[in-house]
DNA sequence: TTAATATATTGACTGATTTAGATGTATCAA
DNA sequence: TTGATACATCTAAATCAGTCAATATATTAA
Protein backbone atom coordinates (compact mmCIF):
# COMPACT_ATOMS: atom_id res chain seq x y z
CA UNK A 1 0.00 0.00 0.00
CA UNK A 2 1.05 3.27 -0.91
CA UNK A 3 1.94 5.55 1.78
CA UNK A 4 -0.40 8.53 2.43
CA UNK A 5 2.06 11.41 1.49
CA UNK A 6 1.36 15.24 1.60
CA UNK A 7 1.10 16.59 -2.06
CA UNK A 8 4.09 18.22 -3.50
CA UNK A 9 2.52 21.33 -3.59
CA UNK A 10 1.31 21.12 -0.05
CA UNK A 11 3.66 24.15 1.47
CA UNK A 12 3.04 26.20 -1.92
CA UNK A 13 -0.99 26.07 -1.45
CA UNK A 14 -0.34 27.01 2.44
CA UNK A 15 1.75 29.86 0.94
CA UNK A 16 -0.85 30.74 -1.11
CA UNK A 17 -3.60 30.43 1.57
CA UNK A 18 -1.78 32.68 3.97
CA UNK A 19 -0.77 35.36 0.65
CA UNK A 20 -4.83 35.10 0.30
CA UNK A 21 -5.91 35.65 3.77
CA UNK A 22 -3.14 38.58 4.32
CA UNK A 23 -5.35 40.56 1.74
CA UNK A 24 -8.59 39.59 2.59
CA UNK A 25 -7.29 41.03 6.23
CA UNK A 26 -6.83 44.20 4.83
CA UNK A 27 -9.96 44.08 3.43
CA UNK A 28 -11.76 43.42 6.38
CA UNK A 29 -11.99 46.89 8.24
CA UNK A 30 -14.63 49.54 7.14
CA UNK A 31 -12.28 52.32 7.50
CA UNK A 32 -9.49 50.45 4.99
CA UNK A 33 -12.90 49.98 2.81
CA UNK A 34 -13.70 53.36 2.89
CA UNK A 35 -10.21 54.63 2.00
CA UNK A 36 -10.19 52.30 -1.27
CA UNK A 37 -13.76 53.56 -2.50
CA UNK A 38 -12.31 57.27 -2.34
CA UNK A 39 -9.39 56.10 -4.00
CA UNK A 40 -10.85 54.19 -6.62
CA UNK A 41 -13.72 57.09 -6.99
CA UNK A 42 -10.95 59.68 -7.55
CA UNK A 43 -7.64 58.53 -9.28
CA UNK A 44 -6.82 62.25 -9.15
CA UNK A 45 -6.67 63.99 -6.05
CA UNK A 46 -8.32 67.61 -5.41
CA UNK A 47 -6.59 68.67 -1.96
CA UNK A 48 -3.01 69.01 -2.97
CA UNK A 49 -3.03 69.57 -6.89
CA UNK A 50 -4.22 68.10 -9.89
CA UNK A 51 -1.97 65.21 -8.93
CA UNK A 52 -2.24 61.37 -10.16
CA UNK A 53 -3.34 59.82 -6.57
CA UNK A 54 -5.26 60.88 -3.43
CA UNK A 55 -3.12 62.74 -0.60
CA UNK A 56 -2.76 61.56 2.34
CA UNK A 57 -4.13 64.27 4.17
CA UNK A 58 -7.72 64.20 2.45
CA UNK A 59 -7.97 60.71 3.59
CA UNK A 60 -8.45 62.02 7.31
CA UNK A 61 -11.55 63.84 6.58
CA UNK A 62 -12.68 60.89 4.49
CA UNK A 63 -12.77 59.04 7.60
CA UNK A 64 -12.70 60.86 10.41
CA UNK A 65 -9.50 59.23 12.15
CA UNK A 66 -6.24 60.67 13.33
CA UNK A 67 -3.16 61.04 11.23
CA UNK A 68 -1.24 58.48 13.05
CA UNK A 69 -3.94 55.95 12.38
CA UNK A 70 -4.51 56.67 8.41
CA UNK A 71 -0.98 55.98 8.06
CA UNK A 72 -0.99 52.95 9.79
CA UNK A 73 -3.95 51.70 8.03
CA UNK A 74 -2.07 53.00 4.70
CA UNK A 75 0.75 50.87 5.61
CA UNK A 76 -1.53 47.91 6.14
CA UNK A 77 -3.37 48.36 2.57
CA UNK A 78 0.33 48.60 0.94
CA UNK A 79 1.50 45.54 2.24
CA UNK A 80 -1.35 43.88 1.10
CA UNK A 81 -0.35 45.24 -2.45
CA UNK A 82 -3.94 47.35 -2.36
CA UNK A 83 -2.53 50.34 -2.43
CA UNK A 84 0.66 52.20 -4.01
CA UNK A 85 2.00 54.89 -2.29
CA UNK A 86 4.14 57.27 -3.92
CA UNK A 87 6.00 60.62 -1.66
CA UNK A 88 6.29 63.62 -3.97
CA UNK A 89 7.68 66.51 -2.33
CA UNK A 90 5.98 66.58 1.16
CA UNK A 91 3.12 64.71 0.40
CA UNK A 92 2.41 61.01 0.23
CA UNK A 93 -0.14 60.41 -3.01
CA UNK A 94 -1.98 56.75 -2.72
CA UNK A 95 -3.63 55.05 -5.74
CA UNK A 96 -5.31 51.65 -6.19
CA UNK A 97 -2.94 48.88 -6.77
CA UNK A 98 -3.89 46.37 -9.14
CA UNK A 99 -2.29 43.39 -7.86
CA UNK A 100 -3.49 42.49 -4.41
CA UNK A 101 -7.00 42.61 -6.67
CA UNK A 102 -5.79 40.26 -9.26
CA UNK A 103 -4.51 37.79 -6.45
CA UNK A 104 -7.79 37.89 -5.01
CA UNK A 105 -9.69 37.34 -8.07
CA UNK A 106 -7.38 34.63 -9.29
CA UNK A 107 -7.74 32.76 -5.63
CA UNK A 108 -11.45 33.20 -5.10
CA UNK A 109 -12.78 30.32 -7.49
CA UNK A 110 -10.49 27.98 -5.22
CA UNK A 111 -12.45 28.66 -2.08
CA UNK A 112 -15.68 28.80 -4.26
CA UNK A 113 -16.16 32.52 -5.02
CA UNK B 1 -24.99 78.88 1.38
CA UNK B 2 -26.31 75.44 1.28
CA UNK B 3 -25.75 73.64 4.20
CA UNK B 4 -23.15 70.23 3.99
CA UNK B 5 -25.35 67.39 4.77
CA UNK B 6 -24.78 63.62 4.23
CA UNK B 7 -25.98 61.82 1.25
CA UNK B 8 -29.24 60.48 2.22
CA UNK B 9 -27.53 57.11 1.39
CA UNK B 10 -24.53 57.55 3.36
CA UNK B 11 -25.94 55.19 6.61
CA UNK B 12 -26.55 52.84 3.95
CA UNK B 13 -23.25 52.85 2.39
CA UNK B 14 -21.82 52.76 5.71
CA UNK B 15 -23.95 49.60 6.55
CA UNK B 16 -22.75 48.27 2.71
CA UNK B 17 -18.77 48.80 4.03
CA UNK B 18 -19.71 46.93 7.56
CA UNK B 19 -21.51 43.74 5.76
CA UNK B 20 -18.24 43.65 3.31
CA UNK B 21 -16.09 43.75 5.84
CA UNK B 22 -17.30 41.36 8.07
CA UNK B 23 -17.22 38.79 5.21
CA UNK B 24 -13.52 39.96 3.99
CA UNK B 25 -13.26 39.11 7.97
CA UNK B 26 -14.24 35.26 7.72
CA UNK B 27 -12.08 35.13 4.89
CA UNK B 28 -8.86 37.17 6.52
CA UNK B 29 -8.11 33.37 8.15
CA UNK B 30 -5.96 30.23 6.67
CA UNK B 31 -7.91 27.40 8.70
CA UNK B 32 -11.27 29.20 7.05
CA UNK B 33 -9.93 29.51 3.39
CA UNK B 34 -8.78 25.74 3.74
CA UNK B 35 -12.36 24.61 4.87
CA UNK B 36 -13.57 26.57 1.99
CA UNK B 37 -11.19 25.16 -0.03
CA UNK B 38 -12.57 21.73 0.82
CA UNK B 39 -16.21 22.37 0.76
CA UNK B 40 -15.47 23.40 -2.50
CA UNK B 41 -13.67 20.73 -3.96
CA UNK B 42 -15.59 18.12 -2.03
CA UNK B 43 -19.90 19.13 -2.56
CA UNK B 44 -20.17 15.11 -1.31
CA UNK B 45 -18.57 13.89 1.87
CA UNK B 46 -16.81 11.18 2.32
CA UNK B 47 -16.88 10.37 5.94
CA UNK B 48 -20.82 10.16 7.07
CA UNK B 49 -21.68 9.00 3.46
CA UNK B 50 -22.53 10.19 0.40
CA UNK B 51 -24.49 13.08 0.87
CA UNK B 52 -24.17 16.66 -0.27
CA UNK B 53 -21.71 18.28 2.10
CA UNK B 54 -19.08 17.71 3.97
CA UNK B 55 -19.23 16.56 7.71
CA UNK B 56 -17.64 18.58 10.58
CA UNK B 57 -15.52 15.52 12.06
CA UNK B 58 -13.89 15.94 8.75
CA UNK B 59 -12.66 19.61 8.88
CA UNK B 60 -10.59 18.56 12.14
CA UNK B 61 -8.67 16.71 9.93
CA UNK B 62 -8.73 19.09 7.31
CA UNK B 63 -7.48 21.51 9.26
CA UNK B 64 -5.57 20.48 12.28
CA UNK B 65 -7.57 21.97 14.68
CA UNK B 66 -9.53 20.91 17.62
CA UNK B 67 -13.47 20.44 17.77
CA UNK B 68 -14.33 23.35 19.57
CA UNK B 69 -12.25 25.32 17.08
CA UNK B 70 -13.52 24.03 13.92
CA UNK B 71 -17.44 25.06 15.13
CA UNK B 72 -16.15 28.73 16.53
CA UNK B 73 -14.86 29.03 13.02
CA UNK B 74 -17.91 27.49 11.04
CA UNK B 75 -20.42 29.87 13.02
CA UNK B 76 -18.09 32.88 11.88
CA UNK B 77 -18.47 31.63 7.75
CA UNK B 78 -22.04 30.95 8.23
CA UNK B 79 -22.51 34.23 10.11
CA UNK B 80 -20.91 36.22 6.72
CA UNK B 81 -22.90 33.51 5.07
CA UNK B 82 -20.42 31.67 2.99
CA UNK B 83 -20.99 28.82 4.33
CA UNK B 84 -24.87 26.75 5.04
CA UNK B 85 -25.05 24.50 7.94
CA UNK B 86 -27.55 21.51 7.97
CA UNK B 87 -27.78 18.93 10.82
CA UNK B 88 -28.80 15.80 9.35
CA UNK B 89 -29.12 13.28 12.22
CA UNK B 90 -26.29 13.26 14.43
CA UNK B 91 -23.85 14.97 11.81
CA UNK B 92 -23.45 18.67 10.60
CA UNK B 93 -22.91 18.98 6.46
CA UNK B 94 -21.79 21.86 5.38
CA UNK B 95 -21.64 23.40 1.83
CA UNK B 96 -20.52 26.87 0.40
CA UNK B 97 -23.23 29.50 0.61
CA UNK B 98 -22.73 31.20 -2.98
CA UNK B 99 -24.76 34.44 -1.04
CA UNK B 100 -21.50 35.64 0.56
CA UNK B 101 -19.35 35.53 -2.03
CA UNK B 102 -21.81 37.24 -4.31
CA UNK B 103 -22.28 39.89 -2.24
CA UNK B 104 -18.18 40.54 -2.67
CA UNK B 105 -18.19 40.11 -6.45
CA UNK B 106 -20.83 43.16 -6.41
CA UNK B 107 -19.00 44.67 -3.93
CA UNK B 108 -15.46 44.78 -4.87
CA UNK B 109 -15.81 47.00 -7.83
CA UNK B 110 -16.55 50.18 -5.22
CA UNK B 111 -12.91 49.62 -3.96
CA UNK B 112 -11.28 49.53 -7.22
CA UNK B 113 -11.24 45.56 -7.45
C1' DT C 1 20.04 77.51 9.37
C1' DT C 2 15.62 77.96 11.27
C1' DA C 3 10.75 77.40 11.17
C1' DA C 4 6.79 75.30 9.46
C1' DT C 5 4.42 71.51 7.40
C1' DA C 6 3.36 66.57 6.11
C1' DT C 7 3.86 62.10 7.25
C1' DA C 8 5.89 58.06 9.90
C1' DT C 9 6.97 55.77 14.14
C1' DT C 10 6.62 54.69 19.03
C1' DG C 11 4.18 53.55 23.12
C1' DA C 12 0.14 52.60 25.59
C1' DC C 13 -4.50 51.27 26.01
C1' DT C 14 -8.67 48.87 24.90
C1' DG C 15 -11.08 45.41 22.81
C1' DA C 16 -11.32 41.51 19.49
C1' DT C 17 -9.67 36.99 17.81
C1' DT C 18 -7.79 32.38 17.95
C1' DT C 19 -7.36 28.47 20.45
C1' DA C 20 -8.43 24.40 23.45
C1' DG C 21 -10.22 22.09 27.84
C1' DA C 22 -14.34 21.34 30.26
C1' DT C 23 -19.00 20.94 29.99
C1' DG C 24 -23.77 20.98 27.96
C1' DT C 25 -27.15 19.32 24.52
C1' DA C 26 -29.15 16.56 20.99
C1' DT C 27 -29.51 12.31 18.54
C1' DC C 28 -29.28 7.45 17.92
C1' DA C 29 -28.61 2.53 19.36
C1' DA C 30 -29.23 -1.06 22.50
C1' DT D 1 -33.76 4.51 29.84
C1' DT D 2 -29.06 4.24 29.45
C1' DG D 3 -24.86 4.86 27.05
C1' DA D 4 -22.33 6.47 23.18
C1' DT D 5 -21.55 9.78 19.67
C1' DA D 6 -21.48 14.40 17.33
C1' DC D 7 -21.53 18.90 17.86
C1' DA D 8 -22.22 23.47 20.45
C1' DT D 9 -21.28 26.50 24.20
C1' DC D 10 -18.68 28.28 28.10
C1' DT D 11 -14.49 29.77 30.04
C1' DA D 12 -9.98 31.30 30.02
C1' DA D 13 -5.35 32.04 28.01
C1' DA D 14 -2.44 34.25 24.66
C1' DT D 15 -1.99 36.93 20.89
C1' DC D 16 -3.38 40.46 17.70
C1' DA D 17 -5.69 44.77 15.87
C1' DG D 18 -7.45 49.65 16.03
C1' DT D 19 -6.82 53.92 18.04
C1' DC D 20 -4.51 58.23 19.41
C1' DA D 21 -1.03 61.28 21.98
C1' DA D 22 3.62 62.17 21.80
C1' DT D 23 7.56 62.25 19.26
C1' DA D 24 10.68 61.62 15.26
C1' DT D 25 11.82 62.36 10.46
C1' DA D 26 11.73 64.52 6.04
C1' DT D 27 10.80 68.28 3.03
C1' DT D 28 10.16 73.00 1.82
C1' DA D 29 10.22 77.99 2.66
C1' DA D 30 12.20 81.96 4.50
Amino acid sequence: MMPVVLHPDAALVETQLEAAAWVFKALSDPARLKILAHLSRNPDGACCGPEPGVCACDLESVTGLSQPTVSHHMKCLISAHLVIGEKRGKWMYYQIDPRGFGLLKAFLPTVGG
